[in-house]
DNA sequence: ACTTCTTTTTTCGAGCATTGAAAATAATGC
DNA sequence: GCATTATTTTCAATGCTCGAAAAAAGAAGT
């Protein structure tokens, strides 16, 4: 509803965004292809180009493969500029701290993984820690310091309404302080703050070229129970989040404790420390695992499959949870697929029956059928690859579509 | 996702709607404040008004007051043209149907109203119904024939993923043929389908200014329980309706008998028939009474407010199925404020302390906090005027806001 | 080696919508 | 009647897109 006026400057940055999207979706392209993917007239198309070429945003490529010729001019392809710009990526688990460096191609620059206590925040302030991992990775990639245009965060938890920090998180004294615009006005760059769910549903589309237009609820299941959602194509949700607190639904009013301190989330029954603790006849009021090692999950998921009882059963509560999360999901938001990822995807058969079945014993599951359910082993790279393309799009369309002030004026 | 090329007819597009919506919103205007409201400049707003009044969308008002006369040139005030465009909305229900005329002022021109039972629609196809009670409608405005542009239908149930009819609907024989499509292909008009939660979304935002750009879920708490929501003032969800099945989420598994057929949904807990089964003791999976009185519903409140003991405990049911439908849908879809409409609004007080607590008992609701919840008496106003706005502002944008292509041509 | 053909890219003039500034309009106040 | 004030309209400039035509850059044919 909050409409602006339209002018010639909006329908040009809206004609550069969409070229800009084009080339980023389907890769380096003539110049003639473009205009037909974007619709644009050949006119506009040359007009465009050689604006974003004297920006340094695009180059062209030098053809280098006298293969397959073809008749009349040979098309000179496009694609982005590799170092017009930079990103750093953060991705923020509970025991894990990764930075990225991302050119503008999209290319990995440079990495850094560091080890995380329950005590790292307690006597260094989040921004702090930011800010010394961002400076490291700057002094190894110098060229990138210079280019560097934004930084993106994936975070666990609740943020606060501003997308400033976080108003709660599973990772400990990491909520509280704006840490985000923090590092923001230390660095004079754009930071944000993106929760896992949206960032899973970002991935999601580019996992698969046949979600990219659909509606699609993307569920992770390993050490947390995390969804986003996008619409019909868009992300949509709570804050241009599209991201959820599915895990913490209620699944059963004073159930099972959950990591957050709440009872009865779907976390507690379908995360990786709630079948464990449900397969071995740990009662359900005691304190959640801080964390879970990846084989002892792993011999959890064989020791199902081989028929353990116990085990089944274990993976069963976590398919009933999950499922009527699902089927009170349903009811409010009705995707045409789910995508079930993280490590506990692999596990899908063994939670199935109860997702179905769930779904089928609500109306909506009844009369418009259940969605397609996919699974996808995949875990930390939906969450990466969603991080990289938020972040390259947001370069792209808040950065580079208007044209800089600079040349308006000449 | 799906963007589109911009070029001068967007900007010309976007633009009247800009105006044809500040109208909407805030009445009669001068061509002065028009332009400070829209942000457009004085020449435009000349040029844009000048094209819709030859096309006759809107017309100026003769000053016919002489009082409260200030200094300079008199502006001169712009409304629309009653008369440039007609809308045939009807309201269907379990027992009744409301047929209304509209004019393109908002203007309420003529009703009709006919009672439903189960039967009627065994005997004759919904399309053949409908066309009937609009023939009978334009029989007695004759000149509203040439000026009809649209056909709205307000429904309960479960729409078809295209819009064409229902798939389920507690009014009897009503789901299955598209009738909405029939109608539009008979009279060569646009037809659409409104689900009552949708509207109850965009009629909360007309009922309080302060809400027409905050994210709203508003409840429906009567015969039935419904659900709309909006985003930041606007409209999302399936099929840009904006419409849940919250009655029928889930609440206890295989749990109370709802009129759906299905056990355990949250409308067999707080819909009337559910109150009054459960102040009766009747057994929870007793079949749902088909209708019941206005006023036993509501003697069962007074009764409840006078303290007795089964018809409190019958209510606590109903707000503890609310809340917790409430808190599993802030785990999704977490809005500022929530909106209670309906007969069952006058008995938030009974309901509220079960709600409050299954909020509380939530992650989000105890992070976030609670929503701010406010119940509204009226019932079927909401949802008329959601009809209403949304129609017209259907005309404003899809129908009026291009420019006629015979203009286009000469 | 030269011409013809084909495809890509650029150039050019026309058309439209916006804008700021200036002019025209239509009252009130003195 | 004249100055003042507020609303509308007119006008010239700017920027964008588009279709058509021209230019460019090779491949294919003779």
């Amino acid at each position: 509803m909050t409409r602006t006026v339209s002018d010639s400057d909006s329908v040009r940055r809206q004609n550069r965004g969409l070229v800009l999207s084009a080339l980023r979706m389907q890769g380096a392209q003539s110049r003639t292809a473009l205009a037909s993917l974007t619709g644009l007239s050949h006119a506009s198309m040359t007009a465009i180009m050689s604006d974003l070429l004297t920006q340094g945003l695009v180059a062209e490529l030098i053809a280098d493969r006298p293969d397959g010729r073809t008749r009349g001019r040979p098309a000179t392809f496009v694609n982005f500029a590799r170092n017009a710009a930079h990103a750093a990526l953060f991705e923020l688990d509970v025991n894990r701290a990764r930075l990225s460096l991302i050119d503008y191609g999209g290319v990995l620059v440079d990495r850094i993984e560091t080890d995380l206590s329950p005590t790292t925040f307690a006597g260094l302030a989040p921004c702090q820690f930011l800010s010394d991992r961002l400076d490291a990775l700057l002094a190894r990639t110098p060229a990138a310091k210079k280019t560097l245009r934004r930084v993106a965060i994936s975070v666990q938890g609740i943020l606060e309404r501003d997308g400033r920090g976080l108003r709660w998180s599973p990772i400990q004294h990491l909520a509280g302080a704006p840490f985000a615009s923090e590092l923001s006005d230390a660095r004079d760059l754009p930071v944000t703050l993106h929760k896992r769910g949206r960032l899973l549903a970002e991935g999601a589309r580019w996992l698969d070229p046949a979600l990219h237009e659909a509606s699609v609820a993307t569920v992770f299941v390993g050490s947390t129970v995390a969804m986003g959602v996008t619409f019909r194509g868009q992300i949509m949700g709570r804050g241009d989040e599209g991201a959820t607190e599915f895990g913490h639904m209620n699944h059963v009013p004073n159930g099972a404790l959950c990591r957050c301190g709440m009872r009865g989330c779907i976390e507690a029954y379908a995360a990786d420390y709630a079948v464990l603790r449900n397969a071995y006849s740990v009662p359900e009021t005691a304190p959640p695992a801080p964390a879970v090692p990846a084989q002892q999950y792993e011999m959890l998921m064989q020791r199902a499959e081989a028929g353990d009882r116990s085990a089944t059963h274990a993976f069963n509560l976590a398919g009933r949870a999950i499922g009527f999360g699902l089927s009170r999901m349903l009811a409010i938001y009705d995707p045409s697929h789910i995508l079930i990822v993280g490590p506990g995807a692999r596990a899908i058969e063994l939670m199935r029956p109860e997702v179905d079945q769930a779904i089928k014993a609500s109306l909506v599951g009844s009369i418009n059928g259940a969605p397609h359910i996919i699974a996808h082993r995949d875990e930390t790279e939906p969450i990466f690859k969603g991080l990289l393309m938020k972040t390259l799009n947001d370069i792209d369309q808040v950065d580079f579509a208007p044209l800089p002030s600079s040349e308006r004026a000449g």
